[in-house]
DNA sequence: TAAAAATACTCCATAGGTATTTTAT
DNA sequence: ATAAAATACCTATGGAGTATTTTTA
């Protein structure tokens, strides 16, 4: 059995004679009668008879005519579906998050893509944490935004924007007279982090552990704003990506302090398959994440 | 695109790698790359990438794999319903029936069948009244059940059982004591009679008609036991067949007369498509109404 | 080196066409 | 006589096989 089979049974059935539903089909009443036949002999039963002129469905017909009202639409979905992948109209776009705070920086500045690109299937996924880079290669998503490189032959690296980590500190805080903080300044005060491992977080990986050292106490707050406030009211102190804390800062709520020294500078990458990068919505998506750099970069 | 495909990607999914999928369709390795290949070039696009050894569905192998998980199964479905119609052990039998009576004769004679062949549909329709043959030989209904013979070259007519019709009457009536009655005992009568047309009704095309009678009045009943009741509490007389009235008799509730002189007496067919005749389950089925017959007959 | 997919090449089964016959109005 | 399906017959496409090459762990 075809799909072959089904197109001619729901044509015969919507064209009532052989020769108009072969004409619909652009092939022969000849074709058909043959194709027909040769299932007919497959499964050893009779689709339609003859009622004068006229061919009625026999009841196996009609079993056949009931697979086909199912099934032809679903196909035909499915192959426009394919299609619009095809002409780079549409495809799918699933985007997992490593970083909390970028999500919270990747929703708005996906509105204007998916106005723009609306045949594509838009996601964003906080699965595959630390397994982006499989999962990309293995096509269960489709991009990754984070701050870590993931070198690979078959992956393509966009750089979104780079930022400074800062410090942010309630206004009454002893270090918000300072224009800078050092590690050793970190060990005395209450951190507040996102509840994730150590390993994922710079403050330990890229500030602490190289100084050998650790803070007083240390938070887990799940929520940007939460830790932002318990920082303004002097509960703590967090090292947060600097346009996260802008606006707080700009009401005046937290004092922003840059580390001593070097910066500490980080890269947020959109990830994508090489073979992926070049689709036009692909590069639409590059065009309308770089529209939405955050102001205070 | 074709059933092999979703077979194909199906069977990809499921055993992971080509070789296995196609030792499991019963194909080689080369043939699936091949055919899948063929469509990929058809689309445009990709079904799979290869991840090392491996191969994984890119977002256009996951629509088609969607599309086989659905369709797939309803494939089979229709395929083991034709299959089990081929072999004779599976088909519909969607009868029709005439008169009001015989389906009442009916639904307990199915009971065995369905018993013994639980693979065909067995439905009783009452729609058709008047165009059984058409429907018939239209495969809209597969028998129907019937006083009348409809003559075609192409129907096959089982007789059931023939049965005389006769006059049902209260105990208290005029007519009770007598063993026959005649068109002129009617005139004066309340007829009591099927809500259908006169030209259905055997009491008017063979007994008033003939005679150039009309019965003092007429009323329509839809069921047999109101009409029995009717007749039972003198309200009216009724014409119908011996098998059905024989219960109510035997309970002394109403008394019956033959008709005066050759009583008329009626046969019910099952008429059915020669070409299904000689189906294993359609001798059944006359075998099980055959044991059916009522016991007044 | 082993295991898998892709490819090159060949073959033949069959889908589909044309022309004709059959069937019904 | 017309209109439709079935059939006979032919052709060519493409599906499937074997053998080989390429890729990767």
């Amino acid at each position: 059995m075809d799909i072959a089979h089904l197109r001619i049974i729901h044509a015969l059935h919507q064209y009532q004679t052989l020769g108009a539903a072969a004409e619909a089909l652009c092939l022969t009443q000849s074709a058909l009668s043959h194709r027909m036949k040769s299932l007919e002999h497959e499964v050893g039963i009779a689709f339609w008879g003859k009622q004068g002129q006229r061919l009625s469905l026999t009841p196996a017909g009609q079993e056949l005519l009931r697979l086909a009202q199912r099934v032809l639409p679903e196909i035909e979905v499915t192959r426009s579906r394919l299609q619009l992948m095809a002409d780079g109209r549409g495809g799918r776009l699933h985007i997992a998050v490593e970083c909390l705070p970028c999500a919270q920086w990747l929703n708005p500045a996906l509105g204007a893509f998916m106005r723009e690109w609306p045949d594509i299937d838009v996601d964003v996924v906080s699965q595959y944490r630390f397994s982006a880079l499989p999962a990309l290669l293995d096509y269960q998503i489709d991009a990754s935004l984070t701050p870590d490189r993931m070198p690979h032959g078959d992956l393509h690296h966009e750089p979104l924007f780079s930022y400074p980590l800062c410090l942010a500190v309630g206004k009454q805080h002893r270090l918000a007279a300072r224009p800078s903080f050092t590690a050793l300044d970190l060990a005395q005060e209450t951190l507040l982090t996102y509840p994730v491992e150590r390993s994922r977080l710079d403050v330990f990986t890229q500030i602490l552990q190289p100084a050998g050292l650790e803070p007083r106490h240390h938070k887990a707050v799940g929520d940007t704003e939460l830790m932002l406030g318990m920082v303004a009211s002097g509960r703590g102190v967090a090292v947060i990506p600097e346009w996260l804390a802008e606006r707080s800062a700009c009401r005046g709520e937290v004092t922003l302090l840059k580390l001593a020294g070097e910066a500490l500078v980080k890269q947020l990458w959109l990830v994508v398959r090489k073979e992926d990068r070049a689709l036009a919505w692909m590069e639409g998506l590059f065009a309308a994440l770089g529209k939405h750099v955050p102001s205070a970069v």
